[in-house]
DNA sequence: ATTCGTGCAAACCGTTTGCAAGGGA
DNA sequence: TCCCTTGCAAACGGTTTGCACGAAT
C-alpha cells in the first residue's frame, strides 16, 4: 500500500492527512501479526526518531475509533492492533503468543447463518462473528 | 458451590486450601459476568478485610495457570476472569462492556466438523473453538 | 528443614492526560 | 482566527515483585 493509497484512506475517513499517521499506518501495514504499541513505535522510531510516544497512542485510538483498524485481544494485557478490517478470525496456538489471520467466509456465513436460526438469538441483532481457533 | 465442593477442587489441582483461596472462588462463584480483579477485590473486602492485593493476583495466577479459572479478554486492559470452565462462547454487545455466556454445543460441534474438513488447517490440532458473537 | 502461601509496600510499565506550540483551512 | 494535531513530560493505575513472616508437611 503505498503513501497516496494510505493518504486517501485517511481523507475518506475525515482524518487530516499527517506524517505520523502515515508512519503509523505504514508500521502496520503488511504485517499480518497483530503488533502491539511497543512494535509500532520502534518500528517507527527507526525511520522517524522525533515522533513521540503519546502521539502514537493518540494516533492508534483515533484510527481504532474511525474503524481504520481494529484492536485484537490476547492473553497479556498489551494493546494489539489488526490493520484488516475485513471478516476474519484468527488461529492462536497454546504455546506462542501469535495470532494468525484466518479467512474464511463460508466459515463466517455458516455460523451466522445456524445462529439467525436460534430462538434465544431472536432479540440481537448480530453485527459479526470472531471465531478464535485455539491449536495446540 | 458450597466450601467443602471448593476445598476439593482445589485439592484435586494439587493446590492447599487456604481461606484466601476459598474467599476468591466464593468471590467467583455465581458470577455469570466475568469480573474483573477490582470486582474481585471489593467483593472479597466485604468479609475479609484483611486480605491483600497481591495475594489476590497471585491467587488468580495460580487459579489460570492450574485451570480452575480461565482469562477473559475484553476491550479494556484489565484482566476478566471466568469461573465457568466448560467449553462455552460469550456474546459481546457492542455498547456495552458486558460480556454473557452462551453454551452451544451444536454450534460448537458444526464448527469443529467444518474446520476438520479444511486441508488448510490439517497440521493443527484444534483444541477448542471459541466463538464471540457482537451484537449490536 | 523445607516448601508453600500470605501481607505489605514499593516498583514497574504500558497507557493516558494536560498543556503549550505548530500548522492548515 | 479557529480547530486539529503534535511533542513532551508528568501522572495514572492495574499488576507485579521482593521480602519477611507464618503455617503446613
Amino acid at each position: 500500500m503505498g503513501v497516496k493509497d494510505i493518504a486517501s484512506k485517511l481523507k475518506n475517513k475525515g482524518l487530516k492527512v499527517t506524517p505520523q499517521r502515515i508512519a503509523v499506518l505504514e508500521a502496520l501495514d503488511g504485517n499480518n501479526s497483530h503488533p502491539n504499541a511497543e512494535f509500532i513505535i520502534k518500528k517507527i522510531k527507526n525511520n522517524n526518531p522525533s515522533i513521540s510516544v503519546g502521539t502514537i497512542y493518540n494516533i492508534l485510538d483515533t484510527f481504532v475509533e474511525k474503524e481504520v483498524i481494529a484492536k485484537v485481544h490476547t492473553d497479556d494485557n498489551v494493546m494489539r492492533y489488526d490493520p484488516l478490517m475485513q471478516d476474519h478470525h484468527h488461529i492462536l496456538m497454546k504455546d506462542s503468543d501469535k495470532v494468525v489471520d484466518y479467512f474464511d467466509d463460508e466459515l463466517t456465513a455458516l455460523v451466522k447463518d445456524y445462529l439467525r436460526g436460534k430462538k434465544e438469538l431472536s432479540d440481537i441483532e448480530i453485527e459479526s462473528v470472531k471465531i478464535n481457533i485455539i491449536g495446540k
